[in-house]
Formats: C-alpha cells, sequence, structure tokens
DNA sequence: CTTCTTACA
DNA sequence: TGTAAGAA
C-alpha cells in the first residue's frame, strides 16, 4: 500500500501472467471493452491494479462458463452506474481481501525442500492446474501463503499431497457455490430487480457500503456453520474409535 | 533488439 | 487463438 494505487506498475506480461491469461486476449478482451485501455508511455503499455482486478474477473467468469458478450453486458451495466471510478470502487471492495493476499515465489528446489520427496512433478502441475500456483520455468508462485502454509501443515502429518489437492478441488467448487449464493441474495435483496444499470451516485454509494458490511457476514456464517459441521464429524469419529477399540 | 499492432487463417 | 510481418 506503499505507492499510489492509479498509475501502472505491470506490464503487458506481467499482468497477463498476475491474472492468469495469454497476452493475447489482453488486447481481445480490450476490443471487446472488458478491459478498460492500458496507459501508453512510448511503446509499452502500462497496467494498473485495477486492471489487474478486472482481469481476474473476466477470467473467473470465463472460466464459469459466461459468454465473453455476457460479461461485456454485466460490465456496462455496471459502468452506466456509477462512471468508471465509481464502478472500479465497487469492483475492489467486491473483491477486496479475497484475492489480496500477496503471492509467494520460490525455485523448484525451494519447494521440494519445503514438502521434502512427498512433492511430485505432477502434484506441483495439478496444483497449477487447479489454480493454486503457477509455474515461470524453474520459479513456482503460490497464490496463497496461507494455503500453502495449510498444506505443509497436512503434508507434514502425513497427508498425502495428492489427496489434500483432492480435497482443495471439492472445496473450491463448494466455496464457489456458497459464493454464488450469496452474491444471489445479495443481487436480490441489496442491488434489487432495477440491478445497477441507473442508479445515483448516492445509491452506489450505498450498495458499497453494504458489500463492505456484508462480506464479513457470508465469511462468520461459514466458517462458524464449518466449525459445527467439523464438531460434530469430529465427534462421531471419536465415538466411532472408542466403540470399535474396545 | 524489444514491445505492440495489424491482419489473416 | 496462433502467428507472421511491419511500425515504433
Amino acid at each position: 500500500m506503499g505507492d499510489g494505487a492509479g498509475g501502472g506498475r505491470y506490464r503487458r506480461e506481467d499482468v497477463a501472467r498476475a491474472a492468469g491469461v495469454k497476452v493475447r486476449n489482453l488486447r481481445y478482451y480490450q476490443e471487446r471493452g472488458l478491459l478498460p485501455p492500458p496507459r501508453r508511455e512510448g511503446r509499452i503499455a502500462w497496467y494498473s491494479d485495477d486492471h489487474l482486478t478486472r482481469l481476474r474477473l473476466i477470467s473467473d467468469l470465463l472460466g464459469r462458463g459466461y459468454t465473453v458478450n455476457g460479461i461485456a453486458e454485466l460490465l456496462q451495466a455496471w459502468e452506466g452506474g456509477g462512471g468508471l471510478s465509481g464502478l472500479l470502487g465497487l469492483e475492489r471492495e467486491l473483491t477486496r481481501d479475497w484475492v489480496r493476499e500477496e503471492p509467494v515465489t520460490m525455485t523448484r528446489a525451494e519447494l521440494r525442500e519445503l514438502f521434502g520427496p512427498a512433492a511430485t512433478a505432477e502434484d506441483t502441475r495439478r496444483a497449477a492446474e487447479l489454480g493454486y500456483v503457477t509455474v515461470d520455468g524453474d520459479l513456482v508462485t503460490h497464490r496463497s501463503p496461507r494455503l500453502l502454509d495449510a498444506t505443509l501443515a497436512l503434508v507434514r502429518e502425513g497427508v498425502p499431497l495428492a489427496d489434500i489437492l483432492d480435497a482443495g478441488e471439492f472445496v473450491q467448487a463448494q466455496a464457489a457455490a456458497l459464493a454464488d449464493r450469496f452474491v444471489g441474495l445479495f443481487r436480490r435483496h441489496v442491488i434489487g430487480p432495477a440491478g445497477l444499470e441507473r442508479l445515483s451516485a448516492k445509491q452506489l454509494q450505498h450498495i458499497t457500503e453494504a458489500v463492505t458490511a456484508l462480506r464479513p457476514v457470508a465469511g462468520e456464517v461459514v466458517t462458524t456453520e464449518f466449525a459445527r459441521a467439523m464438531a460434530r464429524r469430529v465427534d462421531e469419529e471419536v465415538a466411532e474409535l472408542l466403540r470399535t477399540e474396545q
């Protein structure tokens, strides 16, 4: 959070890699109006954090089966609401903290050292496929230090990495479903049927505040319910173990 | 030489 | 979506 969020400090290749899209598609998205043009400085194009956020949103939506045109419409509706600055503000609110973690980069050797012989190249490939890491030559970048730590903790307890990745894939699907559910609620009851198209600056402000207020609620509900489910399940498991060992 | 664009398959 | 060719 040191320097201003405005400017632009990514080159074409950098944003593309960070967002997990191909460089070729930057231009494509631009042409389709999904991505604002970068700031130009001579022959180099500078992309900002806002571009990166937008790019991640686009590739995520695309990955879930939305069409390019569908996304264009959505984005257009948003822009109609509060102008570009309002849109970018809301977009930031919607995704903050969920994508804000600072990635960690290490060499393959360092990765092996962390995981020990348990980690195969196949595991790395799979982790990349699931979006946990991106591989660039000898460098491996993990999206989330927290997830990396959690994975390491499990591996050190003897859980096979392949099984952890299976669990990760499952959790991703469930998490996406949960997020869809919450976003659906939000859309229906906070934004309303009118959509964002003709909202005043004040209304947009209210929505932004609502997002800020409600985001922790969604997390709260999920962690609480998860804790309860885990407690129940663990109790059952313990009871079962005690039964069979008698 | 590198970074982008244009244009075509 | 890949890529050859040209502009800057």
